[in-house]
DNA sequence: CACTGTTATGTCCGACGAAACATATCGAGC
DNA sequence: GCTCGATATGTTTCGTCGGACATAACAGTG
């Protein structure tokens, strides 16, 4: 039984970083624009902006760069230091699977499994 | 140098367990009282109470049994199955930062370091 | 130079959550 | 049976966050 949905949120101070910042990193990796990482992601643009100036900021680097006008109409990719950290959160949430498996277990079995959702 | 202030938050569906909820079990066992517990982290009773009765609807048991009237009032106090669940939120805690110390060390040092908080 | 799609930014308003305030209840002890 | 301290619960107010909407800037292309 895998009821355990696990979300692995950090907190530096102000700069919060979780599983919907971390989404945000990989689908602008993917589709080069932060409004179609946005859009993919049922967000609008301007929350997909807000959390990509949240995380530029917070970082002493920017994670994503980006261009505007163009062919295109501009685009977004992330810096190296994006890639650096969307990897290390990636990995932390894998580490953080296996070294407390026991602990995920020990929990997710005491959790009400509520299937039955009213709503 | 250890400017990352690391919170975990667990989500299972509807309940979310994070630090808030199990700084305050910690304080239900040492106070022994959940208006104690939330005084003392400068919470409302009414937070305190809420969070502990989200808790205890979460879980398939109850995590924190209360007691009312008496004559010191009343009290609560974590059950077995609190004690179990707070114990391994701290081994996770503890698991986490020691896996993940190479990622964790990896986004701290990315992170800018703003000692110097506007407000 | 108009067109285009995206970045970048502002304003407005409703919904949701949290805090403040207000009671009601309980039960041992005096 | 009155008091006390803590649990238990409701109501109301308020601040904040997010979504909807609007608009400007930009640069390559036809």
């Amino acid at each position: 039984m895998t009821p355990t949905r696990l979300m692995l949120r950090l907190y530096f101070g102000e700069l919060m970083l979780g599983p919907g910042k971390a989404d945000l990193l990989a689908g602008i990796a993917e589709e080069g624009s932060i409004s179609a990482a946005g859009r993919r992601m049922g967000m609008s643009y301007k929350r997909a902006w807000m959390l990509v100036e949240a995380m530029n900021a917070g970082f002493a680097e920017p994670l994503v760069e980006s261009a505007r006008g163009g062919a295109k109409g501009g685009g977004a990719a992330l810096t190296e230091v994006g890639q650096t950290v969307l990897a290390a959160y990636r990995a932390l949430e894998a580490k953080l699977r296996e070294a407390g498996a026991d602990e995920l277990a020990t929990i997710g079995a005491l959790v009400r499994c509520d299937m039955s959702d009213g709503k």
